[in-house]
Parts: structure tokens; C-alpha cells; sequence
RNA sequence: GGGGGCGUGGUGAAGUCUGGAGUUCACGCCGGCCUGUCAAGCCGGAGGUCGCGGGUUCAAAUCCCGUCGCUCCCGCCA
């Protein structure tokens, strides 16, 4: 049997053109307006809202349905189109040109009262839009947010498609290879008290395919890591996950730059410049105090080291002597009053500077600042010089150890920094990445997973602390959209890199045997990437979180509202899976169950 | 693990600093009127243990302590 016809087209879809044609429409109702002799309906379906316009009078449905028509019940309606009316076309709407009259009007599914209002212009409790995401999804906010995403996933699988790339789905049920954060550890059944672990990456399995000849490759890759949650962090995310047989960075970065344009002209309708500038990661230390710039605007840090290296102002002296730093911004012409600039001297406080000074440009060209009093004039002068100071200029110093007066000025360039111009969506690649962050003790830490190439084999064992790897991540307007690196294919490499990080041949064999062993039979020199799909999204919706990218995100503390996980399990599942709960744990279960019960009244 | 913000009828906000009757505004909901509205309009109505617990006080949405939830940030995220 034939299906039956339930819409014959979108109701965002009827133009002027449409006039005359009859159709059947499915939707939900946006909004009522009840004359009593007659009713507009806005019909809103995912393809957009047209008015239907129903004269009881017609008989489209009984008087007590019409009437009985409330917001969000889902309904057919069978009608014809035509021209409003002189004088009530609609501007706001694409389809305010024309309108439905019905002729049927068929309740499918009434909807209890809102718990809120589908309605843009109220920012809704975000836990209660989680709880009713199915609801929040029919506004247009999250309706287009997906939308957008949809479109950002197809932009990005059709250049990798232009590129020749396969999609291969690599496994999301791993071993547990802990590398920097934790993992999401899933219980075996069949081998009790062993545990899968979710992929924070598909790393290791998209090497193994370029071993095994794939060349191009590339995954929509679901990715899982158990670390706190951040307006931008979720425990499971989307990436374009990337890779490139007989590559090296420029294959990586060019195929960037393809997928960079082409997803912000589908999403933004705009060609962003290419090539995307780059930056060495020591630069934009220097320049912006962090590796991940936002470019859209300047204000970049200025050394003053020079300017201070005989000066009687004892705090500056001080930090000089002890190997320190004194460096600063030019805020511009903020225009703050005492209160404000003490704001910002509170501010870095709290950054963990140990102080700020704040120098504001007189007209005369002289320096207005507490700490005026204890600089010469050639001092003054020479600031005003390095950091080209213009009368109305706010300039912003601190005095530190070189990281802190490096995340100090680089969280204050951020609070007051603007984007210049016609600056919206300005991207950068953040090449030659240390191999090892150095720590204020001069600890040493590996910066990327071990299987990242070092610039030079020879500088990594000589010189540790300044080697650089062949490791580059893309910035968008100051987030951090992804890293990918050139991976080491050769074992004997692999084996050096190891021993000076520290991890022994034991600890080698036994946490990547199988993937060292891979190694050994003809691995092409290979290299890639991994985009995050959601923080890309988010910034091309300018959304302030990548919660509103995500149909169904998780809360801060990792919980669904909607769905109530994650819950307790069934004693039996626990001792089919072989996991004993602790006592102090089951404890705490009764312990949360009473509390519960007493909220719950 | 730590720091900040928020929690008030179904929704959003004001009230909290400076204690004095659950007070106010908008939307929604229920009933009535209404044939050109489009955030329809007009009339009437219902609806709240001020997240929860404890304390101070003659008196607590308001002050104090604790706790839960949401959120932003630090740590963490090779």
C-alpha cells in the first residue's frame, strides 16, 4: 500500500509564485491570533513559518477545534495559496507575501502546556532547555544551529572528497592508552575487570592506515576525554580527523586553507584570504602571550626590558635583577576613569601578576601614572617610543617572571583589545611548537603525544628545552580549532624520542607494542590534522558556547538533564561486568537517595 | 581540588545591598468578547514553601552558616 501523503510541501518554502496552487502542510503552531470569525495560524515546519489563514464559516474543522487550537500542536492543514490581502503583506517574513487558506485542518497531536515559551526573544534557563531539548530544538536559535553544523560537516566532507580522501570509521571501542587525559573506560562482559576506553583521538588507528595504504584518509570522528568541562569542552566532541601519506606540514596546512574557505563560504557566504597567515609558536609568545592569538585587532606585547635596564624604580629593578621581564600593551584610548584602571589592576592581580602599572597619554605628550614620580623623563620618553603611544593612549606594564607577564598581558590584551576594521573571522597557524613546555622549575613536559616528529632529531637530544617539533595547530578569533602534526614513521626515531621523554622501551613495548611494531614494515612519511567540528561552529554562529552546536550536550558537572545520565546500574549488570562497588561508594548512593527523597518532599 | 556569578507563580525579570504582609512588570495558562491579525486586541480569573536545610531576629526572598543545581574561570585538557 502507497503511503499516505502527509505535507506536499514546506511551509517556509510558498512565495508569491505559489499563489493559486493548492497544498497540504504539516507543522506545529507558532502563534495563534483568535478574531473568533476568523483565526491566524502561523504555521512553522523546519523549513520556516507561513501564515493559515481559517474562516470557521468554511468548515475546516469543527467550531470547538478551531478554538481549541493552542501553541505547539502539531496539524495538517489542506488549503490554497494566495496573494495576501492590500495592505497585510508581512515583510518579516520570506513568505509574507502570501498565505494558506484553509479548507481542512486536522489536529495530528495536541501539545500539553509549554514548560517554555518557543520563543527567541527569552534566554530560557539553560538546564531547562536541556531538559526539554526536543522543545529548545524548535526554536529558531538551536533550529538553525544545527542547521549550520549540517552544513560546516557537508562543506568539510566535500573537500575532502574533492581531495580524493577516504572515510574509513576507525574502532570507538579501544584500548586504554592514557596519553595526557583521562579516558572514558567501558567494562568488558566477556573478559571481566578489563575495559575498553573511548578514542580521545583516532591517532594511533589513522597511522595504521597509512601504514596500511590508505594515503588519504579522513573520519566525522566522535572523540571522548574525561577532563573538566569548559565553555568550549565537552567530555565527547566531533572532529574532522585527518591524514596524508607521503605528506609533510604544507600537504597539511594547504589542505586547511581548502577546507577553512570553503566551510566559511557555505556557513558565512564570505571568502576569507587565504594564505592563512602563520606564526611561529615563539612569536606568538611574544607578540600576544599565548599560542593561540586572536587576531582580529593588534595590541601586541612590547619588551620594555631595555627602557628599565638602569632604572631607580626599585619594583622594576627588582624583577630585572631576578631574570625577569618588564613588558606592556598599548590599550588604546579607553578612556577609563581611576576606578576603572584600578579594575584592571585588580584584573592582573587576579591573573596572578603582583602588580599592574597603568600609564595614561596627556595631550602634552607627558605620562600620567601612580608610578610617574620614580621614572626619568628619558624613562618616560622611551616608553611612550617603544609602544607608540599617542596622547588618550591607556599603556598597561607589568613587571614578572616571563610566563606570567606573558598570560597577564596576554588575558588583559583580551579583556580590552576590539576587533579592528572589518575583522570577524581572522584565522592563523601556529607552527614550530616546543617539543617540551618547560615549567617555571624548568621541569619538563611533553607538549604533544610521542609520536610527533621532531624538527631535528639532533637539536631534540642536545637541547631539549628549545627543540621544536614539527607540530602546528589552526586559531580561529583566538580559540584553538585543532593540532596535527608530522608524525615520526620510522622506528629507530621513535625509539629516541621515547628515551628522551623519559618513557622506557618496557614502558614503550607495553603501552604501544602493537603500533612500534607496525612501524617496522614500510611506514610512509605521514602527516595530518583534527579540526573541532563543534568550537568551529560555534564561532561561525557566534555562540558563546559549543553546548549550542550540540543537540544534546551535557551539563558542567557531565550529566543529561534530559535523559537523567549518568545513572546507577542494576546489581546484576554490575556482577555480570565483574565490577564490585565499594562500600563507601554504595554509601554515598543511600546517602544521595535520602537527599533526594527529602527534595522530592 | 579552588575562586566568582546565578537560583523569586509555567517563562523572563525587578525586589535582596539598607529585614517589616508574596509586592510589581511582561509573556504564557484558564474563561468570555471579537472577521484582517501577524509579539493581535479588550474584559475577567487562576497560579509561588522566594532551590533545600539550619541559624540570628518580635519579624527573613532579604542577614549568617551549610547544602544542592546551573554557569564562567584556575587547576586539568600530552
Amino acid at each position: 500500500m502507497a503511503s499516505e501523503l502527509m505535507k506536499s510541501t514546506g511551509a517556509g518554502d510558498l512565495r508569491a509564485s505559489d499563489a493559486g496552487s493548492t497544498v497540504l502542510l504539516a507543522g506545529w503552531i507558532a502563534r495563534r491570533r483568535d478574531h473568533g470569525g476568523v483565526i491566524f495560524l502561523d504555521l512553522r515546519d523546519a523549513s520556516g513559518i507561513v501564515q493559515v489563514v481559517v474562516n470557521p464559516e468554511d468548515d475546516p474543522a469543527p467550531e470547538d477545534t478551531l478554538h481549541g487550537l493552542r501553541l505547539e500542536y502539531c496539524v495538517q492543514v489542506d488549503g490554497s495559496v494566495r496573494p495576501r490581502p492590500e495592505g497585510t503583506v508581512n515583510d518579516d517574513l520570506p513568505t509574507g507575501a502570501v498565505e494558506v487558506v484553509a479548507s481542512t485542518l486536522t489536529v495530528l497531536s495536541p501539545s500539553a502546556p509549554l514548560p517554555f515559551q518557543i520563543d527567541e526573544r527569552i534566554d530560557v534557563d539553560e538546564a531547562k532547555r536541556l531538559q526539554y531539548r526536543y522543545l529548545d530544538m524548535r526554536r529558531t536559535r538551536m533550529a538553525e544551529n544545527l542547521k549550520a553544523r549540517s552544513r560546516t560537516i557537508r562543506a568539510m566532507r566535500e573537500v575532502m572528497d574533492r581531495e580524493g580522501f577516504l572515510e574509513v570509521e576507525t574502532p570507538t571501542l579501544i584500548a586504554s592508552t592514557p596519553e595526557g587525559a583521562r579516558d572514558m573506560l567501558v567494562p568488558s562482559r566477556l573478559r571481566k575487570g578489563s575495559f575498553y576506553a573511548l578514542p580521545q583521538s583516532p591517532q594511533l588507528f589513522k597511522q595504521l592506515l597509512m601504514v596500511g595504504g590508505v594515503e588519504r584518509y579522513y573520519q566525522v570522528a566522535r572523540c571522548y576525554r574525561d577532563e573538566d568541562f569548559r565553555a568550549d569542552r565537552q567530555v565527547e566532541f566531533t572532529q574532522l580527523d585527518f591524514e596524508g601519506s607521503f605528506w609533510g606540514q604544507e600537504d597539511v596546512l594547504g589542505t586547511l586553507e581548502k577546507i577553512a574557505h570553503h566551510v566559511v563560504k557555505e556557513i558565512r557566504g564570505i571568502e576569507i584570504a587565504l594564505p592563512i597567515p602563520r606564526l611561529t609558536y615563539a612569536e606568538a609568545m611574544d607578540r600576544y602571550g599565548t599560542d593561540k592569538p586572536d587576531l582580529r585587532f593588534a595590541m601586541e606585547l612590547v619588551t620594555l626590558d631595555d627602557v628599565f635596564i638602569d632604572t631607580g624604580f626599585k619594583a622594576f629593578a627588582g624583577v630585572l635583577a631576578d631574570g625577569g621581564t618588564v613588558r606592556g600593551i598599548n590599550g588604546g584610548p579607553l578612556g577609563l576613569a581611576r576606578s576603572g584602571l584600578d579594575a584592571l589592576v585588580t584584573r592582573a592581580q587576579d591573573l596572578g601578576a603582583k602588580g599592574l602599572v597603568w600609564m595614561v597619554v596627556e595631550d602634552d605628550g607627558s605620562l600620567r601614572s601612580p608610578v610617574a614620580k620614580f621614572l626619568s623623563d628619558s624613562e618616560l620618553a622611551a616608553i611612550v617610543s617603544a609602544m607608540d603611544a599617542s596622547p588618550g593612549d591607556t599603556l598597561l606594564i607589568v613587571a614578572d617572571r616571563v610566563t606570567t607577564v606573558r598570560s597577564v598581558l596576554g588575558a588583559l590584551r583580551l579583556d580590552i583589545g576590539r576587533p579592528e576594521g572589518n575583522a570577524d573571522l581572522v584565522f592563523a597557524f601556529i607552527v614550530d611548537f616546543p617539543v617540551f613546555d618547560v615549567g617555571d622549575d624548568g621541569s619538563l613536559a611533553p607538549a604533544h603525544h610521542p609520536f610527533t616528529a621532531p624538527a631535528s632529531l639532533d637539536a631534540l637530544v642536545e637541547t631539549p628545552t628549545t627543540a621544536v617539533s614539527k607540530a602546528y595547530d589552526l586559531v580561529l578569533n583566538g580559540a584553538e580549532l585543532g593540532s596535527g602534526s608530522v608524525r615520526i614513521h620510522d622506528p629507530s626515531t621513535q625509539a629516541k624520542v621515547f628515551e628522551v621523554m623519559g618513557i622506557s622501551d618496557e614502558e614503550a613495548q607495553s603501552r604501544f607494542g602493537w603500533f612500534l611494531e607496525a612501524l617496522r614494515y614500510g611506514t610512509p612519511p605521514h602527516a595530518g590534522f583534527a579540526i573541532g567540528i563543534d568550537r568551529m561552529v560555534s564561532i561561525l554562529q557566534d555562540e558563546p558556547n559549543i553546548r549550542e552546536v550540540m543537540p544534546f550536550p551535557k551539563t558542567q558537572t557531565g550529566a543529561d538533564p534530559l535523559t537523567g545520565s549518568p545513572g546507577r546500574v542494576e546489581e546484576t549488570q554490575l556482577v555480570e561486568l565483574g565490577i564490585d562497588i565499594r562500600q563507601e561508594v554504595r554509601d554515598e548512593w543511600i546517602s544521595m537517595a535520602i537527599q533526594e527523597a527529602v527534595d522530592e518532599g
